[in-house]
DNA sequence: GGAGTTACGCACTTTGAGGTGCCTACTTCC
DNA sequence: GGAAGTAGGCACCTCAAAGTGCGTAACTCC
């Protein structure tokens, strides 16, 4: 027997999960921006391209020009992942009806608000990923 | 057929993903913070408790002491989790042999740097994802 | 009149993160 | 001498996120 079995977990989680588990917004936000193209899709429509530099500038994009730039992604994880962002505000759907039917997406001020942050992390990977994997080489060299 | 070939995607994806995909360090860094235990180990570990509202004050803490502050972690996740952070550099893992066997574990400077990020995470999830909600609500309440 | 484009929808399948249960060695307490 | 606590290891299982493939409506171009 452990020192808590799974039903005492589960019965004290349903408690106690109030204020620090679950439901609390930081975590929903984890979720929101653990989504793999998630980040991805805001760095791109705020101008972050590989080639380009710019400099952040939000912009409104189409959705094959998504596509091409994300490389790899799938079109249902495109559609999947923009209508979320829709739903929870942070980007806007533009439908023109043009001859072929022209879709545009652009961040809202709320996601540029939330990219500010994302560029937070991409500054602190910047700065100390390479230190991070000194240390993963480290410690795999010492189990070996 | 779609507009490309999930095989055409593939071999484009091998060749140019160097800056912008699954390599880049933001990447890297995300995967590590979306792991679901990890903010909350940080978290812990820097004396962001529930009741407490601790400074953020870097704490050393016994294996069983996070066990029962983390809320419905399995044994495996949470060895597993710390395992992971230990590797990277972000935690030390200290053995003391006492009577039982003594573990504590502690954030590194490192690790401490990565969770003044993690707050920047919160206060932006404090002051927002109110706003995301009200968006879901009014995006379902149209679709029904 | 058939091929191509845009922006998807839908159904099936796969993969791996996470969960669960069972096990340990050592010691101390009652 | 059996129960309990500490810090895990190991093997199996599950389920949801992500990927794959195929279809579509409307229009245009050649």
């Amino acid at each position: 027997m452990p020192t808590t079995t799974a039903a005492q977990q589960r019965a004290e989680a349903k408690l106690s999960y109030n204020a620090f588990l679950e439901g609390c917004p930081s975590r929903q936000l984890l979720a929101r921006i653990s989504d793999k193209w998630v980040a991805l899709i805001l760095a791109a429509l705020s101008d972050e391209g590989p080639g380009t530099e710019g400099g952040g500038e939000p912009r409104a994009m189409r959705y094959s020009e998504l596509s091409r730039q994300l490389t790899g992604v799938s079109q249902k994880m495109l559609t999947q992942t923009l209508r979320a962002l829709e739903r929870d505000g942070l980007v806007i759907r533009t439908v023109t009806p043009t001859v072929p039917v022209t879709v545009t997406y652009e961040l809202t001020e709320l996601g540029v608000s939330l990219q500010q942050v994302m560029r937070g992390l991409k500054q602190w990977a910047e700065a100390h990923m390479d230190e991070v994997f000194v240390h993963r080489g480290d410690y795999d060299a010492r189990e070996a």
